[in-house]
DNA sequence: GCTAATAAGTTCACCCTAGAACAAATAAGG
DNA sequence: CCTTATTTGTTCTAGGGTGAACTTATTAGC
């Protein structure tokens, strides 16, 4: 029997078939068992494991570092993955004047994981020369094939349309606009590229690998320097028609305030980000501070930086409010930097969200609540999540 | 051979067979030919075919009003739909002192239309009694069999969780917080309950036999006596954890502003929708105005009219721009009864979210734009969308 | 009015999936 | 330490869905 190879069952024309099932199973979550996959699948155990058997021969799928023992009766499961010498993906974020890569094998493991600076108003092109060179120098001091890179996952900060990698105005640099990332990185990178959004890219980080594991449906609100966030429903981020879905930070807070870069006045943005807090604790302190700094301070009980961080959970938590009226979500995942100040951001936050929502806490009962937590990630998660967009979407690769 | 019953073929355990399978497509959809079902349920054009025979012998399926001609080459599909005799569905709406019965048959064909007055304050218990007379009494004018309703819809005015079917804080009556309607209406109606909010319901209808055809991702907003809405993504209505997705009536808009009924302060309802409008106008004209009254006046050119729409059609923008920027949705259907207003209505209507939103359509390309329409329901939305609840999630029906 | 083009619907043999029965591997309990 | 309960994973056959080829029904064009 000739060799199967990988990339064909991630084709779109192996999607029907069992053995493309259980590859897109087993990408997109990293280790199953093959219970787990028959579940997901919804193929029946006993094609699960003939399939499984023909993709063990063929050295597709191995068997992967066996779970902690899960306390349960009954005999274990193997853990299987894909074979990580199978194929490699790769996820990049193009952010405010620096470019991140991370490189993962398709049995879920980071091999890599590199940040480089660039100049503040890089131009499309370089981005795309910059992450050729990081990719191809990060595959050769892991002497791994360049050629087993199945494709590469863009997260951009600002607007994009994922259909057609068309990036919309207000994005970090304005000369973006328009841009397609698709065409542009395309031809440098060789390989299919699946550009979204930061905050859509951070979502599904979470829901991958992170605070929203086994949530369908569920909310990612980011405070930073900006105010972003997603919106999964159905396990699907939601990307809007023109890729904006989830652009919180530009909700309408006071249609008569300050103007916002994005053209509108009184965003969300503009009272619930860290940046006019850091402003005030750099004029307070006499130097430049940074979030960090200010946590770090109000940590150790400092009231004024203590003052600065319920200041925007409270402006962050009306708009997130909203979202809970909106949405009435099952879960609300902070993320972004500011979520490291812990109980310092969350409590004011969930008071201001309780305040301005519809449904309280005490009108329901616990499982039809909506829960606020912290994510898991804060650094990583947007070019986590350029990774997950390779390894959940590669139905779409060519 | 034995006769297949409609209803085992709607239970739940039916859904992976091809039988299952084509029957909820016609269900849900009406009137199909059989190369659309192959497309809609997956499986291959043989497969229907075979089964379409089979389910046709056993009457289940029978052939329905051959369509308009589609202008089209090639051989005319035949149109087939669910056997009209096969089951009726009915759908109630629980609204504002008033019952509201609509019957149908499977094949969608509507066959009564009922409206009952009832006590301002009327008790859930009321309501169920009341709704089974008016079934009764409908089923036996149309000398129709009670045995064949297969199940209720019912959709009520504010946030009801369509899971365990029990009503939030914030409805119609405050008394019926918390109330149960499965297990009110069902004991009396001896059929399975599907219950959904009203704004929900009319989404339903509007992505059923409306304006949102063929679309699987829209926003309904409701412009009434009060503000409501819906969610639509994937085809999916938003149901929210409690059941509140789609209350946009309750987005806060001025934290500082007046009490409103849901206990929060500034909502979106107290300046978007047409109570505070009425109330001038009664004053102005010294006699109680209704709705249509205010719009007659204002499309026979009265300005104060033409303004008190203008205004109303200006505060709901900016929550709709808001919408636009968090969900950037392909569609927005404006319904309720101030939707008859027309272009009266929509024109500032549309002013007022292009200045709000994120993304303008300037910004983007056509099929990237946010389309803003007039509901094709404006009065019996909701209540036909209860309808649509028994012919979409009957997979749900015991 | 004939042919070509297009699309809908049908037939049938073959491969493949599902279900049941069985085998294997563990925890709990006396 | 053996039995029971529980869960995982494999084997095998029957039945059923699929795809290819074919037939039917209509429009468009000459």
């Amino acid at each position: 029997m000739h060799r199967i190879e990988l990339k064909s069952l991630l084709a779109d024309r192996a999607v029907g078939t069992p053995s493309g099932r259980v590859v897109r199973a087993l990408s997109e979550r990293g280790a199953l068992s093959a219970t787990q996959i028959a579940h997901i699948t919804g193929l029946a155990k006993s094609t699960v494991s003939m399939t499984l058997s023909e993709l063990r021969k063929s050295g597709i799928v191995v068997e992967g570092p066996s779970l902690e023992r899960g306390a349960s009766v009954g005999r274990p499961a193997t853990v299987l993955t894909l074979n990580p010498q199978a194929g490699t993906c790769v996820g990049v974020l193009i952010g405010l004047g620096q470019a991140r890569v991370i490189v993962a094998d398709v049995s879920h493991a980071i091999i890599a994981d590199t940040v480089t600076e660039l100049d503040p108003d890089f131009s499309p092109e370089q981005a795309a020369e910059e992450t050729r060179r990081m990719i191809k120098q990060t595959y050769a001091e892991h002497s791994m094939p360049l050629c087993g890179l199945l494709g590469v996952g863009v997260a951009v900060a600002g607007p994009v349309n994922p259909i057609d990698g068309r990036m919309q105005r207000a994005s970090v640099v304005p000369t973006w606009a328009g841009i397609d990332i698709r065409t542009v990185f395309g031809p440098v990178l060789q390989r299919p590229i699946l550009v979204d959004n930061e905050s859509n890219c951070a979502a599904l980080a979470e829901m991958m690998w992170g605070a929203a594991i086994g949530y369908e449906d569920f909310v990612l609100f980011k405070i930073d320097m900006g105010v972003g966030g997603a919106i999964v429903s159905g396990g699907r981020v939601l990307t809007g028609i023109a890729g904006s879905a989830g652009e919180f930070g530009h909700m309408t807070v006071d249609p008569d305030g300050p103007l916002c870069r994005c053209g509108n006045r009184g965003c969300l943005e503009l009272y619930a980000s860290f940046k006019t807090p850091l402003q005030h604790a750099s004029k307070r302190f006499d130097r430049p501070m940074t979030m960090d700094d200010v946590i770090v301070l109000a940590k150790e009980g400092d009231v004024g930086c203590r003052r600065l961080i319920e200041d925007t959970a409270t402006a962050a938590g009306r708009g997130l409010g909203m979202i809970g009226t909106i949405l009435n979500p099952g879960l609300i995942v902070i993320g972004g930097r500011m979520a490291l100040a812990g109980d310092l951001l969350m409590t004011p936050l969930a008071a201001s969200f309780e305040k301005h929502t519809l449904v309280k806490r005490s009108d329901v009962s616990g499982p039809a609540r909506t829960e606020l937590t912290i994510g898991k990630f804060t650094e990583n998660d947007s070019c986590m999540g350029a990774v997950g967009l390779v390894l959940r979407h590669h139905g779409r690769l060519a």
